[in-house]
DNA sequence: TATTGTTATACTCTATAACTATA
DNA sequence: TATAGTTATAGAGTATAACAATA
C-alpha cells in the first residue's frame, strides 16, 4: 500500500465506498419493506425497462454483465408475477423484448419514488453535490468501458 | 413522475446509476478473472477486515446489512480457503472476530491494487472530480442512516 | 432475558455447458 | 456459422425460524 499512488489509492477508496454502499443500503430497499418484496437485481430489471421501450433480453444481460442463462430465470420470476412480458420482434424471431405490464409500470413508478423520498440519503445532500455525485456517475458508467 | 419534485429526481437517478454501476462493474472484478476466484461480496469482505484490527462477525452482518446467519455460510467459505480466521474473543466468549490470515493480507492488498489500477474507470477521472466523489460517497456511508 | 453465532430450510442469484430455433 | 434464448446443473447468496452457549 506504501507504494501505491495518490489517484490510485483514491479510486480505490472510491471503489470501497461504492461497494460498501451498495451492500449497506440494501435494507433500505422497497425489498425488505415486505410491500414491494424484490430483490436488489428486480429492483434495478424494473428500472431499466422504461416504460413504452422493450427492451431485449440480450441488451439486459449484457447491461447485467451476467450470462444471458441468468436472464432467463430472473424474467421468469417477474414474469410469474405478472411485472414484466416477454413481446416477440416481428423483425427478428429469435428476440424476445421485454415490456412493463401496467402492474409492473406502477410498481416501478412506486419504486422510484419510494428510492428518492425514504430508502436513500441521498435526497439529503446539498443540491450542488447531488448535481455532482450524478454528474460523475453518468460519466463513470456511460463510459463505454462499463 | 411529473409530480417528482427535482431533488427527489436527482435522488432517483443518483440511485439508478450506482445500482448500474454496481452491477455492471461486476465483470471487470478480480473475481472475474480467475486468479481470485471471489464473489463481489467475499471481495468487500476481504475489504472490510483491515489487518491487525479484528472484526467480530456480528459487526460484519451489521455492515453488510444481512442477517447473522448468511454471515456464517459466507466467512465458512472464506475460512475454508484459507483466508481468515475465526479468533474467539476472551473477554466475551461468545464473539468470534475475524482475522485475515497472511495469505488473506497478501490477496487483500493485490485486491486493492488491481481495483484501483485496472478494474475501474475511476482512475481515469480528474483528481478534483475524485476528489469530490470520494467525499460524497464517504457523507453517505458514514451518515449512520446506513 | 438478551445477545452471538450456528443449523436447517427454502428460494434466488450466478456461471458453465449443452441445446433449440432462427438468422 | 453465428446469435437469441432456454434448459440443466451445481454452487453461492439471502431470509426466516429454531437452537446452543454465553452474558
Amino acid at each position: 500500500m506504501a507504494a501505491m499512488h495518490r489517484s490510485e489509492h483514491d479510486a480505490c477508496r472510491a471503489w470501497q465506498l461504492l461497494m460498501k454502499f451498495f451492500f449497506a443500503q440494501r435494507e433500505h430497499l422497497p425489498s425488505s419493506e415486505g410491500e414491494f418484496d424484490l430483490s436488489p437485481i428486480q429492483c434495478h430489471v424494473l428500472h431499466l425497462i422504461e416504460p413504452g421501450r422493450p427492451l431485449p433480453m440480450s441488451r439486459l444481460a449484457e447491461t447485467l454483465s451476467c450470462d444471458a442463462s441468468n436472464v432467463t430465470g430472473l424474467v421468469d420470476r417477474l414474469e410469474s408475477r405478472g411485472l414484466v412480458r416477454r413481446q416477440p420482434s416481428p423483425e427478428d424471431r429469435r428476440v424476445k423484448a421485454l415490456q412493463l405490464t401496467p402492474r409492473g409500470a406502477r410498481m416501478r413508478a412506486q419504486l422510484l419514488r419510494r428510492m428518492a423520498r425514504r430508502s436513500l440519503p441521498l435526497s439529503r445532500l446539498s443540491r450542488d453535490k447531488r448535481r455532482t455525485l450524478v454528474k460523475i456517475l453518468e460519466a463513470l458508467v456511460d463510459e463505454g468501458s462499463i
